[in-house]
DNA sequence: TCTGGGGTCCTAGGACCC
DNA sequence: TCTGGGGTCCTAGGACCC
């Protein structure tokens, strides 16, 4: 049976949701009609383009790129901060709002939904177009952002065509329309075709969509192996994922800072590496997993990037375990760099804490539960910083706006 | 005032076992 | 003093996404 999948993207999310919120505080211009973007805090080295107006991309000005970069592109940008809790409350919204459509929805990230409508034609009708107008258009009246809408029969084609001409749009790509629309696209318009494939397909005078969808599939294996075979089903449309509802439990957990200036002393390295296990953990028990492997990741002041990690004996979400770990970790593994980046990643997470636990053990451990979820509970009341461990003085909190 | 943060997935290579 | 091969687990690093 033919599938009927709609993909939902907001239109320059952070920049669109940041506008609404200045309008609803009085701010009088509306910034999506400005060149401007939302970009992160350069005092803290984390100045890069997070989102643009429709005006910044004509400038040039590309996702990722740094503010200063920009500027030099825009002399007048404007820049505002992120504001996340804002944008996780809109996002909530529209999830909400489409759910009403099908329960086969798909959060794929904060500002995108997988819709899967079919065999709703009994509730909606055949006119899928009408339907996707439908939505987007109530959308924009209700919230007062505007949305993409990509109608395909799977995942990839709907995905592909909600990016195709931006904004407040309407694209079909089902399977006939793939090589009249899809396949004059270069390569890495293609999803999940970055940058570093497009560069080696180009070498290999590979450079449109039609190109790969006739390309030799061993030579595309010989240089991507398993890639290989994806990049030659998604340029002919083919996909066959389904769907899936996000009651699913994250595969890992991690937290990184980016820090205000490189740090090179252990002593202060190792009390951000606890205030991010702390994070960690209490993210860990909330979705009520333990961890069986941590790692701990860096990024040097040359920008070189390197992580270590170990399995646990017993899963863990005990909060002094896994610093006991992320310690282990770091006195192995840190090659006494100037630091610029840091951070604590939770792997293999399981739902139990299986392990060959002596009773004795099991009870001990228990009682360590107890204590955290004690602790836990009076931080989500009362927020981070309500509970201090007898261990930790409050300036190690700190460190990051020292200069 | 140069370069974020949170994820998923894949591969290569080494250790270890039978 | 010739030196296998399959399977699994683990780690490091990289590509890619928004």
């Amino acid at each position: 049976m033919q599938r009927i999948i709609f993909h939902i993207d907001v239109n320059n999310a952070f920049l669109s949701w940041t506008a609404i919120y200045l309008l609803n505080h009085g701010y009088k211009q509306d910034i999506r009609k400005i060149p401007s973007v939302i970009g992160g805090d350069e005092k803290a080295r984390r100045g890069i383009v997070l989102a643009k107006s429709p005006i910044a991309k004509k400038y040039g000005i590309v996702t990722a790129e740094t503010l200063y970069s920009a500027r030099s592109k825009c002399k007048n940008l404007q820049v505002f901060p992120p504001n996340y809790a804002f944008y996780k409350e809109q996002s909530k919204k529209l999830y909400n709002y489409l759910s009403q459509y099908t329960p086969v929805i798909e959060q794929y990230s904060i500002d995108e939904c997988f819709l899967d409508l079919t065999g709703t034609s009994l509730l909606y009708g055949n006119d899928y177009v009408s339907l996707a107008h439908k939505i987007k258009d109530e959308i924009k009246e209700k919230f007062g952002f505007t949305v993409n809408v990509g109608i395909g029969e799977n995942k990839l084609c709907a995905k592909m065509a909600s990016d195709f001409e931006k904004p407040d749009k309407v694209h079909t790509l089902y399977l006939n329309e793939v090589e009249t629309k899809m396949w004059p696209l270069k390569v890495n318009d293609l999803f999940m075709l970055g940058k570093s494939s497009a560069k080696k397909l180009n070498d290999l005078g590979i450079y449109t969509i039609k190109d790969l969808a006739e390309a030799n599939i061993g030579l595309l294996r010989r240089h991507f192996k398993s890639q290989g075979d994806y990049f030659k089903e998604a340029a002919l449309g083919i996909d066959y994922s389904k769907v899936e509802p996000r009651n699913a439990k994250n595969k890992c957990i991690s937290i990184s800072r980016t820090l205000p200036y490189d740090v090179t002393r252990k002593e202060d390295l190792l009390k951000i590496l606890f205030s991010e296990t702390e994070e960690v953990s209490f993210t860990l028990r909330s979705q009520k997993l333990y961890t069986g492997t941590i790692a701990v990741t860096y990024r040097n002041n040359l920008f070189k990037n390197y992580s270590h990690q170990i399995t646990l004996d017993n899963p863990t979400n005990v909060t002094e375990e896994i610093y006991k770990g992320v310690k282990t970790i770091f006195e192995a593994s840190w090659k006494e760099d100037p630091i610029r980046n840091i951070g604590v990643r939770l792997g293999d997470l399981k739902e139990k804490a299986v392990s060959q636990m002596s009773l004795f053990e099991e009870s001990d451990v228990k009682v360590v539960d107890k204590v955290e979820e004690v602790m836990d509970s009076i931080i989500k009341k009362y927020g981070k910083g309500s509970v201090i461990r007898a261990s930790k003085k409050e300036e190690d909190y700190n460190i990051e706006r020292r200069q």
